[in-house]
DNA sequence: GTCTATATGGCGATAGAC
DNA sequence: GTCTATCGCCATATAGAC
């Protein structure tokens, strides 16, 4: 039932079709390419999954069912609020630098921006982890709107990410760019005291 | 040679192409979809266009042409450094809700990150306007790293469109939040104090 | 510059043997 | 659970008439 590598069929369909559409997309893979990626024909992936969209669907629930747990210990800790978020942005930025496939994947969704599969990250995905990053915000700065100053915390860590394809190619980049580290310092810094 | 519309039949195709790109992408866009939509045959088009790959980089080209102009009169004015930058992140916060169908093609061309056309994308378009933005973050704060400050000066503006489709789902979102003059208020408030 | 008709191949999906 | 073979359709692109 597993394979060489640990892993049994279905489980291995997944793992290539999260490579495949972060990459072209949901209308750029075929099931053809994904067969031959896999090494079975077409049929046998259809004995797995009923259709391409439901196939679909369950890379993107298997491409996010791990990352609850990485921001979890942060969140249930007993820093005080401000380095909590700082703890988060560490982390989440990691994670993004990490798997290249997931945040491809958030960029295609948002992009795409499906009603149905919107609502479905939004209460399975991004609620809880929402609502913690949320909260923490309401405590650090309650007399602030704490919705958009949380959505502004995670436009300055995704955001870096998107525009690295670009920003290589735009003036004054430098390798040291590219690291988590120094993304993730400049990112407290500007949370910190603003950038004027 | 000029329809009711004032546009010739090129120019037709391209506006119908861009908001085509936009909503589904380049393979979730069919030729005979777009036929259909400027209600032309698709050997048409095909006189017009050598093939779907050009099409698709001259509606990108199109899409991109007329914005710098918007942002040119504020680096060329003669307010301070400071000033400028408050002008510039109003002018983008407006430019990218007045103009989705753009929000959108950028976003989709960064994460399909075809190298040719991102150094493209680069020289053509975002060079000019990102040395103005370095130019004036240099003056601002010179002790920082400008082209990381850059970044996340554009990251507040452009991701808070990016979220739009899911930020509704999530806890505490308010109408008003999709208001440019609320989200420009908040990123400026950001970029003087801080968030903490 | 626009059309109808068509060539050629890839697409999602299924039938049925093993 | 995996395969080969195949269906019917839609894709990009072209030929050639008007």
């Amino acid at each position: 039932m597993l394979g060489s590598d640990g892993l049994n069929s279905k489980e291995k369909i997944l793992t290539q079709a999260k490579t495949l559409f972060a990459e072209k997309g949901f209308s750029g893979v075929s099931m053809r390419n994904l067969a031959n990626k896999v090494n079975m024909s077409v049929a046998s992936i259809y004995h797995h999954f009923p259709d391409k969209n439901s196939l679909y669907l369950e890379t993107v629930q298997f491409a996010f069912q791990d990352k609850a747990v990485v921001f979890s210990a942060i969140w249930q800790g007993k820093s005080p609020a401000e380095q909590k978020l700082a703890l988060f942005v560490n982390a989440l930025i990691q994670e993004l630098a990490k798997d290249r496939e997931f945040h491809c994947l958030i960029q295609r969704e948002l992009v795409d921006a499906n009603p149905v599969r919107m609502e479905m990250l939004a209460k399975d995905v991004f609620h809880e982890e929402f609502s913690f990053l949320l909260n923490v915000m309401k405590e650090i700065t309650p007399e602030r709107d704490a919705h958009l100053a949380a959505i502004s915390v995670l436009s300055l860590c995704k955001y870096h990410f998107e525009m690295q394809p670009i920003r290589c190619f735009l003036p004054d980049w430098k390798p040291e760019h590219e690291e988590p580290q120094v993304i993730a310092n400049q990112v407290m810094k500007i949370l910190l005291e603003g950038i004027l």
